[in-house]
DNA sequence: ATAATAGTGTCTCTTAGACAATATTTC
DNA sequence: GAAATATTGTCTAAGAGACACTATTAT
């Protein structure tokens, strides 16, 4: 292996949440440089005897405090640009991690420095490194992944209404869907989601039942963005 | 970044095309250890100054005489379990490229090693490393892209027949298309193929229409695989 | 009763899939 | 003409999308 100058291999995580009807980012304010006081997706160095995973959900529960025991985890892809870090050659890992609303991070932890952030609020000049590509390709991912995986749910509580459920597709789409039609769609699908018997009642009109995710990896016929405005 | 011993990272390259009417993949037998006189996926390390897609081109080029100008290349995702590799802690960016049908690699070159096999005829057992893991999941990749993105037509040489086009769906997917519906379905897809104009005659049967691929990068809607049996 | 939200019915239009029919070539 | 393959026509069934309608709660 001599003559190969190794690189240092991290992970970066992408951790989206739906909060107050807006899409959400985990993101710590950095500071020293380079790019301080710029934001930076949490992540870190993969440690020699780990695997990339596992790397993730230790630097997810040190740097954020966040517990990673049953969320979506997916790997995003690997950003290795010769100069994506000044300092030294490296190659990330990014990752993807969706979750339901969390409080916020807890204050004079490691982990005080992570806040949610809009994804909308953030623009490209405000993220270190080559973090607005990771974050914008992790967006489109989750957009992606919505058509045909049972992604929503992870969005929402252990229990969710078919409403909540459908607020995710909004919010991440950027569209509105029709009520009946998702209805129907979702709870048509075999195993995309299992009715618990239980009502809820947050406010004015009827109460929705309850539901949790069921065990279907995928949704089929996928619910489809566009109308090929795409193409 | 003391501390953080560093890992190598390599990339592995599977490659895709269609033969005699099945799906082949490169690969080269190994002559010493680990693995001695099993198949591995081609690849390598990543210099210092190179982008992790120019490795792959590097490596394609150097390994195999393949040239590598304008194929469908993507990548597919990051391999990093700790012992994947018995020599060094490797983490590997895994790429999926796709050609249309190659004569065989040139012997008396570097590529002498690398011959196109059937997938078909790869047990796990007969792999290297990881690398059963890694085709898997390149198949995997092919078999989904095709569904959506203009894939088929990397596998086919510049001006293709839409029966050609149909056979590498046949051949991926393991199963028959209507060969109607299928015309009707790509030939109506806004800018996915485009007719030349120029017929082609192989054999008995009326000559069928000459295409190149469209610029289309998403085909909508998609073609998809099954019918709610993966579900 | 009215407002609000959940959930169902129904209609139309598009598309997939099956398969018949036609077109154009070789033998 | 017979065989073979390409391409088009036609029918049926499923699903998407629009929207009317019913159900169940709070005020």
């Amino acid at each position: 292996m001599v003559g190969f100058p190794p690189i240092y291999v991290t992970v970066d995580i992408v951790v989206l949440t739906v909060r107050c009807d807006r899409l959400h980012v985990l993101a710590i304010r950095r500071g020293k440089p380079p790019y301080v006081r710029r934001l930076a997706l949490p992540g870190g160095f993969v440690h020699q005897d780990e695997d990339l995973d596992t790397a993730v959900r230790r630097e997810l529960n040190e740097e954020t405090g966040v517990d990673v025991g049953d969320v979506w985890l997916e790997q995003l892809r690997t950003y290795g640009a010769p100069r994506r870090d000044p300092r030294a050659r490296t190659v990330s890992v990014a990752h993807l991690v969706v979750l339901a609303d969390q409080p916020e991070p807890e204050p004079g932890t490691d982990a005080a420095a992570a806040r949610w952030w809009p994804v909308d609020e953030l623009s490209p000049r405000r993220l270190a490194f080559d973090h607005a590509t990771i974050l914008a390709d992790a967006v489109e991912r989750a957009s992606a992944r919505l058509e045909y995986a049972p992604l929503a749910a992870a969005f929402c509580p252990e229990e969710f209404t078919i409403a909540e459920l459908r607020r995710v597709y909004e919010i991440v789409w950027g569209r509105s869907l029709e009520p009946a039609n998702f209805h129907r769609k979702v709870t048509g699908a075999r195993d995309f989601v299992i009715d618990t018997g239980r009502r809820e009642q947050r406010g004015s009109g009827r109460p929705a039942r309850l539901y949790r995710r069921g065990g279907a990896t995928r949704l089929h016929p996928p619910i489809l963005r566009d109308t090929g405005l795409a193409n």
